[in-house]
DNA sequence: TTGAATATATACCACACAGTATATAGTTTT
DNA sequence: AAAACTATATACTGTGTGGTATATATTCAA
């Protein structure tokens, strides 16, 4: 069974994952995180280390989520292109799907903590790197199934496929217009059956 | 001539602009701003009413540097194809462009603002939605010339190219990367001349 | 050059911040 | 059920925060 710290661990960063997410690192106070919980500091406290640890375990649990999310999503499905049918689909709610956590946290963080918190960046980098790898695979088999060919290696054309993605997600928050997500998502679409699929 | 206090406002925003820019709204102290101007906060203070409104003028002083930069790379190019052009080499050496800005202002200001400060917020929608309408000027008149063809309204394809500029954008930054912009900006060399002009 | 107006510096305020030492409450183990 | 251990609450620290009242420079017009 869990111990009762493991789950009052769980519980804060579950309780405290989109307040980070959506105020940043520095906007978010512990004060805020004590108010979210109904806990006190010393409760925090003596679960993480500090408040840069606590950050850290709430973007992981975030892109955690994010990348089992894409995961399950890929799975199951026998076809590379069905796959890459799957993956447009997901984004074209991803809005949706990041709604409860407070906005898409690869974009947040990433950008939130470029110039502020060293840790923070470079895990929302590996989560980037890991989501280009997923898709990479997908690509790969594909191509291997002879189902579909790429101008490309397929990690470079992995990479163009998500900043094209990505690119709808920070349009869509910047501009808190979610047809960036639907216009790209469709227009992926057709590239993905026009250019790619054999 | 210009009053003291006006060159005074004029130094304290030009100082103060990339570090908010970088570092965010609240991640940015008054004292970081003292240090950085090597004023006093009578001095910033008897210039600006308060750290929002500085923080709005330092993003205006951003957003103007890249409207201007973006106004001349478009002007004095007659063909709308010839202004593509500049445009995607623009943004091929955008991390350079807003290297002594901190970073791209729409990106940084309109995701670090999104849930923490309307003004900014949508300071940077506005200047999302006049870039995309240069953007759509320029294909407009393409159009009207019968320099190119457009599968969508103007706009729409306007918005469409900017996403996926900003897309590398994003992933430039989030990645720190530069080879985001390289690839992007080839990739809609390729779409424009492939698929838009006649 | 002097007097009025303006611009900057100094010294301060109340409050919020991250973090901690310790007391108390709660949970296991025996 | 009691003892031992663990987890949470309380109360506090020093520092930094945005902002301001006022004194002192500095600039400008006559």
């Amino acid at each position: 069974m869990t111990t009762k710290a493991e789950r009052t661990t769980a519980y804060i960063i579950e309780t405290v994952a989109p307040i980070f997410n959506k105020h940043g690192y520095v906007g978010t106070s512990m004060s805020d995180l004590t108010d979210a919980t109904g806990l006190t500091k010393g409760a925090i406290y003596g679960n993480f280390e500090n408040k840069e640890a606590l950050a850290l375990a709430a973007f992981e649990y975030n892109s955690t989520k994010l990348l089992m999310a894409l995961d399950e999503c890929l799975s199951g499905e026998p076809s590379a292109l069905k796959q890459l049918g799957k993956l447009t689909g997901f984004y074209r709610h991803y809005d949706e799907f990041t709604d409860e956590m407070g906005g898409c946290p690869v974009l947040n963080v990433g950008v939130d903590a470029n110039f502020n918190n060293r840790q923070l960046a470079s895990a929302a980098r590996e989560t980037v790197r890991t989501i280009e790898g997923k898709i990479a695979l997908v690509l790969e088999n594909g191509v291997r199934n002879n189902e579909i060919k790429l101008p490309v290696p397929p990690l470079q054309f992995a990479k163009q496929l998500f900043t094209m993605i990505q690119g709808a997600v920070a349009m869509a928050t910047i501009s808190n217009d979610r047809k960036y997500l639907i216009n790209t998502v469709a227009y992926l679409d057709v590239l993905i059956s026009r250019e790619i699929s054999k």
